[in-house]
DNA sequence: GTTGTATTTGCAACTGGTTGCAATTATAGC
DNA sequence: GCTATAATTGCAACCAGTTGCAAATACAAC
């Protein structure tokens, strides 16, 4: 239940916001493909089509365009954030932090504990699109000794 | 059961690493209280010391100690990443997105789904130090209406 | 206490992202 | 289709954090 990119405007113009080409070139770029991309390459493909936009633009658009709901970003910590149009229903990533596999996991898992926040604090927790990281099956595998070591030494 | 300052030098030797004046003032400017600090606060209280300490080298020897598991690190989200000593047991926290009230919340809650998906997927989550945001219950209550309009025509 | 050397530091240049502000432009009203 | 104007863009300066490299230094062996 991905939105069209004229959904997308339209929620837009909705919402109070303009539509200028840049923003519907951001959304075309985004709408292209159901992967997560990057700030960075979402400027670069962007400029592809129409080399004048600006970075400033870019960043500060991503930046509403999540507020409102249009896109999703997952932050996959040590500052790499990424956007992509809202899909659903809900999923979160279990991230290998040595071979940066991503196992996609829905949002199921994590019903019960947010019911537990709102009964237990009050806390309404969003948890539309978390990033956990660990180590995946086949690195713990692989992985003889724990990096204890001192990576000069080993 | 937060280690002492010569434990943390020791577990660094131990490691085969080096102790430094730098490292040593880290340590110690870490070890003086329970809070989170951002490695900006961190860079000033160890200049506040021994000004000519460099930032490069805190930011390099607190990506070090994180890695060691000497102290940790929270993602606060929005580049906000915050280091402490590791204290223990473990704790996560619910950040108001509004009004940035923390809430702690102990690592039981997460060890079934932990569990989980390490029986499922075979994946050993690390959930040592999670940050989730949402919106704690005076805000939830205070919150007459989504923020879907425009902030300029607010 | 010296010496040797690998680690660590300081530096300076760089990167990704942000901010304030003036110029431009989307859109509403006529 | 004009006009007015508030939203948006582009720019240039800035900021936090990173990187490569040469100089300094912790520490092990003697």
């Amino acid at each position: 239940m991905t939105e069209t990119h004229t959904d997308l405007l339209a929620r837009l113009v909705k919402l109070g916001y303009r539509v200028t080409p840049q923003r519907e070139l951001l959304l075309a770029v985004l709408g292209e493909t159901d992967k997560h991309l990057s700030a960075e390459t979402l400027l670069e493909r962007v400029r592809a089509v129409y080399p004048r936009v600006n970075k400033s633009v870019v960043y500060r658009n991503l930046e509403l365009l999540a507020q409102l709901g249009l896109i999703s970003c997952v932050d996959f910590g040590q500052g790499r954030v990424e956007y992509e149009v809202h899909h659903h229903p809900h999923h979160h990533h279990l991230v290998c932090r040595n071979c940066h596999a991503m196992i996609e996991i829905n949002s199921d898992a994590f019903a019960d504990i947010q019911h537990g926040f709102l009964e237990t604090y009050g806390f309404a927790a969003e948890m539309d699109h978390l990033a956990l990281f660990g180590l995946c099956r086949d690195c713990r595998a692989q992985m003889p000794v724990q990096l204890s070591h001192h990576p000069h030494t080993l």
